[in-house]
DNA sequence: TATAATTCCTAGTAGGTTGGTAGGGATTAA
DNA sequence: TTAATCCCTACCAACCTACTAGGAATTATA
């Protein structure tokens, strides 16, 4: 129940990203200079960023002197999104049956599962309403 | 972020015992037959239940007819608790410093921390109101 | 057009963690 | 004395995370 490391990069990358200004496709940065700042392999920042973009949190601008921007603003990006986009399970309890195996989140047999359920509940609220803009 | 198995193994077992109202030396009930109905293996389960003693929030009676019970009443055993006994990390935020070394979870460096730390604060509020009482 | 900087795509991999297995010792009621 | 139980420790396979690596596609600029 923690957040991995590509996590904390990714939310690093893009604060970056916030900071720099770049919230449209004429003011972009590039991701090695990001990398670079923020102490992150360039190679495995790429990928983290293709994860973003394909869940469009970001755009990017191709060749030489391009780079990425923010798709939105930053208040509309949700921390919830992000996570996920950055594959983040957002899931934390993994439901058994009682045979063991390993069925769903919501198996209405499983006695453990209903308080859990408001545990996560509690928990996606607070990611849903918590946006890019307050990490700054 | 989600519950390792072995916290889902540890959550149904102490359902069980507390269904089966093992609540004081003299009413115990050995961890064989908790494992066959949970459907875990008993030798896994033992090690578990190491931790929940660790931590009091069960007890022992060995030999012959021996087996566990509850050290306290389930409404004051709370869920994190419980989770931290068996090894559930519930530091959701890994930090790590500019020089890409983890370090704690409340660097001031980090412009990500701040918003982390209400999640978390939400989180372990949560789990701490929430008792094994709920989980039946 | 040639070059260099950039994003994009895909494959591989070392090391740590998880979820066990295994063997046997200590304790105790009957 | 026996058998059931808790207790202790060591080991291990499979999976996951956090990378490394190589190169292709794209594009501004000289």
């Amino acid at each position: 129940m923690k957040f991995s490391r590509s996590t904390t990069y990714g939310l690093r990358a893009l604060t970056n990203l916030l900071l720099a200004g770049a919230d449209d496709s004429s003011h972009v940065k590039s991701l090695k200079i990001i990398a670079e700042e923020e102490y992150i392999s360039l190679k495995y920042s790429e990928q983290l960023f293709a994860k973003l973009k394909k869940a469009k949190i970001i755009s990017s601008i191709r060749g030489i002197n391009g780079g990425y921007y923010l798709s939105k603003k930053a208040k509309e990006i949700s921390l919830l999104k992000i996570l996920e986009a950055l594959g983040e399970k957002t899931i934390i309890f993994q439901c058994i049956s009682k045979q063991g195996r390993i069925t769903c989140g919501h198996s209405t047999k499983c006695g453990a599962v209903p308080v859990l359920q408001k545990v996560q509940v509690a928990i996606n609220k607070s990611l849903e309403k918590m946006t890019l803009e307050d990490l700054i």
